[in-house]
Parts: structure tokens; C-alpha cells; sequence
DNA sequence: TCTGGGGTCCTAGGACCC
DNA sequence: TCTGGGGTCCTAGGACCC
């Protein structure tokens, strides 16, 4: 393609074209939704543990807080700045993309939900839409009807897509349209290249050893050099930047191919029959989302290890378990998570977080492998499901916990930190919104 | 005292096969 | 000159994303 042909709008100047919306700190916004006071004020929501901060309001942002702080590192300016702190609230923000979603999808169907608080559109198929009505749209109806500011990015390929939402954000208004060559030239220009999509702090350093500082560097590279040095991530990555579009809309969601529910414990522990209570709430966990999915697992990881951050010996031992036939039931889960965790153990360390690993999972009613030797119990799994999915229905109906598998422990230790969480206004009944 | 959690994709290299 | 060759499968590790 010709990048310095004259102005065309889009779509024709392009065979693709895309958006790209999300949510202003979303995290941040969903707690301002019910709780207005907090505009314009700074805020700030801590990862699980309450260990640091994941996402901040532009005025938190404006003390100089960065992404993924440790909490310990911005606390004395929480007094003086009255940063307002809530532990992280997911099933709230959860419910806000669902309907998020929902509103986005009255657009147009062809929609990709990337992540809680991003959805790609394909607008290709739009050939009678002013985009800049279409986009100021889907601004007003998301603020109006769900109260959550977001941003619009439109361009011809995802990741133009991205810039053009990144250069909206950095202007404050609600979208940008990279419609001509020179648009995307002049957004290239001032992007740096560690905000490009798929640039990550690696390639950043490299990149920029060999001279790159912008979008726009990369851009002018050839799509081969591209992939000797960076891959065949690094070549698509340039193609994208140049109006090439090779990562289409993935409108369907994938089969997981794996699962892990790993947690850091809150406080430290030493002992394994902490730990193995930590496990099995873990494989419980595990197993929730393997019947959620419909999807069993051939095999479990689990790891335990020491905090990279202390003085103490570092040390992080994994045990793996593989099953006949693969499985979601969860005392097999547990079990076999128990076994591998006394394959990761170690007595005499100061352990600060373990997880469970599925992989290679399959759906549940897929092709079965044949198994040679099988042993009679190898399925005891099967007698398990109605009890899993009792159990299941129980904690979905009363609460996270109402039931649950004795190996856990009545008073484990491992309770995550929470103590600044808001209420689940929209998914509790016991914990909604009183106006009056 | 105090540093999250859950995913994907790609490549290299070894094992194994004919 | 060259002294087996080519393929698949699996895993570990590294990069990225939000």
C-alpha cells in the first residue's frame, strides 16, 4: 500500500477497519459508578491481597503512582493527598462488562471481548456509517445508561486501532479516527514504541537500542527484517502498523487450553498442612471452573514458592499429576493436588504463594482416549459430578463457601487480605444500593 | 509488616520414528 | 566439497497481553 496516496475516508480507503473500546480506568470508574463523591477525586484499586495498585483515576496518576505499585510504596501520600483505596471489587466490575458487552453488541454483532473492560469491533461490514456519529454514540449510550466513561479507537488494522484509542486518551476526548495515511502517520509520530500493542519492556530495550523511539520508526521497517529479529509476532506487528491487517476478530471465544487459580497467601507460611489447606481451596476453585466451562483436565501442576522480594532463600518447587482419564471432580482434584504438592514441598522455607495448573484441557464431552489398562476406580470422578454440581449450585445460590471440601480447613490461614473492598451492589441482594 | 492473577503464542531442542 | 535425512510430538522457557 501506498502510505502517502491522497485522503480517502474509510472504509474504502481500506479493505478492514476496526475499533477498539474500552473502559477509563475501569476499576476506578465501577467504583465511582455508585459512589459519585469519588469524581474527580483521586483513587486507586488494589490487586487481590490488597498488594498493589491496578488500577488509578487520572488524578492518582497525576501524583506520579504508577501501574502496579506496591501498596507500601504510595501509602504515605494517601493521608496527605486523600487518595481514596478499595480492594478489588470483581464480581462488581464483571457484572459492568457484561453489560458493557451487551450495549456494544447492539452496534454490531461482530464484536470480540478481549478482555473485562476491551471489546474489538469489526466495522468493515458499517460502509454506510459516519464513524465519528457512531463512536460519539457509543460514547453517551455506555456513560447514560451504565454511568462508565470509555474510549473509542478506530483504524484499519487492531493495533492502529489501539494507537488511535491511546492518542484519544492522551488528548482526554472520547474517540480518534485514523481514517488517511497522514492521520496514521502524525498518531505514529507520537506514539512511543513501548505504547505499541505487543511491545513489551524487552523489545523496548532492544528496539530502542537500535535507534527506534516511535510507532513510526517501527513502521518504516521491512516486514522481513522485522521477523529475523522479533518473529513472526514482531513481522505482523509491522504490517498492522503499516494498514495491513493480519489479526482478525476472534468473534468466537476459544476453548480454554489452560487454568490456574494461584494466590499469594496474605501472610507467610512454613507449615504443609497450611499449605495443603491453601491447595485444596485451590483445586476446589480449579474444579468450579473446569464444570463452569464444561471442560476436563489429563493434568495438574501445582507450585509453592517464596517471595522474590525477601532476604530470605528463594525456592519454587513444582509437582505434576497426571490423570487416566481426564477429569473436573473435585476430591480427584484435591487429591492428586495434595500428592503433587509433596513433590513441591520443601521444609525450612518461608513460603508466600502457591497455585494449581491445568492443562491441555479437553471438552468433557470430546473424543474419550482409549485406555489400555484401565484400573475399575480410575473413574471414581464419574459418581462425583452430581455431588460437584449440588455443591456448585449451593455456592452460586448462598455464597462463595457456603459448602465446601473439609481439606480447605474450618479457619485456614491463607484468608486474603480484603479490607477495603466495596459492596457487590449489583449482584447481591443483601448488599445494594440504598438511595435515601 | 507490606510487591496480583490469569491467560496466549512462539521457538528451540530433545525424544522418537521410519 | 558433502560421509543419513526428514518428519512429528512434546516440553520448557520466554515474550506478550489485560
Amino acid at each position: 500500500m501506498n502510505m502517502t496516496s491522497s485522503p480517502a475516508l474509510l472504509p474504502d480507503a481500506h479493505p478492514t477497519c476496526f475499533a477498539i473500546i474500552d473502559g477509563n480506568n475501569f476499576f476506578v470508574s465501577c467504583e465511582r459508578v455508585f459512589n459519585p463523591a469519588l469524581n474527580n477525586k483521586p483513587v486507586i484499586v488494589l490487586s487481590n491481597n490488597d498488594g498493589c495498585a491496578i488500577a488509578r483515576s487520572n488524578e492518582a496518576k497525576a501524583l506520579g503512582i504508577p501501574m502496579g505499585a506496591p501498596f507500601h510504596t504510595f501509602s504515605h501520600l494517601i493521608k496527605p493527598h486523600r487518595i481514596k483505596i478499595f480492594s478489588s471489587n470483581f464480581e462488581l466490575y464483571g457484572d459492568l462488562s457484561n453489560r458493557m458487552m451487551q450495549i456494544l453488541q447492539t452496534f454490531t454483532p461482530d464484536i470480540e471481548m478481549y478482555s473485562i473492560d476491551e471489546a474489538f469491533l469489526n466495522l468493515a461490514p458499517l460502509t454506510c456509517v459516519d464513524f465519528t456519529v457512531l463512536a460519539q454514540s457509543m460514547y453517551d449510550t455506555i456513560l447514560k445508561q451504565i454511568g462508565i466513561p470509555i474510549t473509542v479507537g478506530i483504524g484499519p488494522t487492531k493495533t492502529l486501532a489501539k494507537v488511535a484509542n491511546r492518542v484519544a486518551k492522551k488528548q482526554k476526548i472520547p474517540f480518534q479516527i485514523l481514517a488517511t495515511p497522514a492521520e496514521i502517520n502524525a498518531a505514529l509520530k507520537q506514539t512511543a514504541i513501548g505504547d505499541v500493542w505487543g511491545i513489551g519492556r524487552n523489545l523496548t530495550l532492544k528496539l530502542r537500542q537500535q535507534g527506534m523511539y516511535t510507532a513510526h520508526d517501527l513502521a518504516s521497517k521491512d516486514p522481513r527484517w522485522a521477523r529475523k529479529t522479533m518473529t513472526v509476532v514482531g513481522e505482523r506487528l509491522v504490517r498492522e502498523l503499516q494498514g495491513f491487517s493480519c489479526l482478525p476478530l476472534n468473534s468466537i471465544e476459544p476453548d480454554k487450553q489452560s487454568i490456574q487459580v494461584t494466590r499469594s497467601f496474605g501472610v507467610r507460611l512454613t507449615e504443609r498442612g497450611d499449605i495443603e489447606a491453601a491447595i485444596s481451596t485451590h483445586a476446589t476453585r480449579l474444579g468450579e471452573k473446569l464444570r463452569k466451562q464444561n471442560l476436563v483436565t489429563p493434568v495438574i501442576s501445582v507450585f509453592c514458592r517464596t517471595s522474590p522480594f525477601s532476604n530470605t532463600p528463594y525456592y519454587k518447587g513444582i509437582g505434576t499429576i497426571g490423570f487416566d482419564i481426564p477429569t473436573h471432580d473435585t476430591p480427584t482434584l484435591i487429591k492428586a493436588a495434595i500428592k503433587a504438592l509433596g513433590q513441591a514441598f520443601k521444609a525450612g522455607f518461608i513460603y508466600q504463594k502457591a497455585g494449581i495448573y491445568a492443562h491441555g484441557l479437553v471438552p468433557k464431552d470430546g473424543p474419550k482416549q482409549k485406555i489400555l489398562f484401565q484400573k475399575k476406580t480410575a473413574d471414581s470422578s464419574k459418581n462425583n459430578f452430581s455431588l460437584c454440581n449440588s455443591i456448585d449450585a449451593i455456592n452460586q445460590r448462598f455464597g462463595k463457601d457456603t459448602a465446601f471440601w473439609a481439606s480447605s480447613g474450618i479457619r485456614p490461614r491463607h484468608v486474603m487480605k480484603q479490607n477495603q473492598r466495596s459492596p457487590r451492589y449489583t449482584t447481591r441482594w443483601s448488599e445494594l444500593k440504598w438511595v435515601g
